[in-house]
DNA sequence: GCCAACGTTGGC
DNA sequence: GCCAACGTTGGC
């Protein structure tokens, strides 16, 4: 099993969003290299940090797991959508998503800024990385099982 | 709203 | 294949 950090704007797609819905098929990714991470890296069962990105505060808000290996993402093939990408073809599609199924909520946040706090601790933490852009990141089971321990710890001030 | 970081595009 | 221009991300 592996594990990964998914960001997702809450205006967009927040974790309230994805308990609603139990489910939701992780579509618009647009970037090869989360792609990649999707394509090769991610199997059924694994687990996912949900991140709320561009937002006050950021920080990992949830818990949730992948329900099976990526398929084509649909979306680049709708002329109506914002990801349409007229250069994938039906017979080879260029992007791939993931179903991402709810888990659970955090306890408490776990903030970007407490998380830098525990730099360190965390090692090379990708999310905490200068320009860090990605919207799927691996995280190591070292790091899953430190944030863990941090969650049931009481936070900052 | 600013801007650093960085991926992508396209002219050459 | 280089690289300048441009677009996007996302913290601040």
């Amino acid at each position: 099993m592996n594990f990964w950090l998914m960001k997702s704007e809450p205006e967009e797609f927040s974790i309230d969003d994805l308990e609603r819905v139990g489910s939701e098929p992780w579509n618009g990714v647009r970037n090869y290299q989360a792609r990649n991470y999707m394509r090769d890296g991610m199997k059924r069962g694994d687990r996912v940090l949900f991140y709320h990105s561009n937002c006050q505060p950021p920080g990992i808000v949830g818990i949730a797991r992948i329900a099976g290996k990526a398929r084509p993402d649909p979306t680049q093939f709708d002329p109506e959508s914002d990801y349409y990408d007229p250069g994938s073809k039906p017979e080879d599609p260029r992007w791939l998503l993931v179903d991402v199924v709810f888990d659970r909520r955090l306890r408490r946040l776990l903030s970007l800024d407490e998380l830098k706090t525990h730099a360190e601790a965390l090692g090379d933490f990708p999310l905490l990385r200068r320009g860090n852009r990605l919207s799927v990141l691996p995280v190591t089971a070292e790091q899953w099982n430190y944030l863990i321990k941090m969650e049931k710890q009481h936070g900052p001030a």
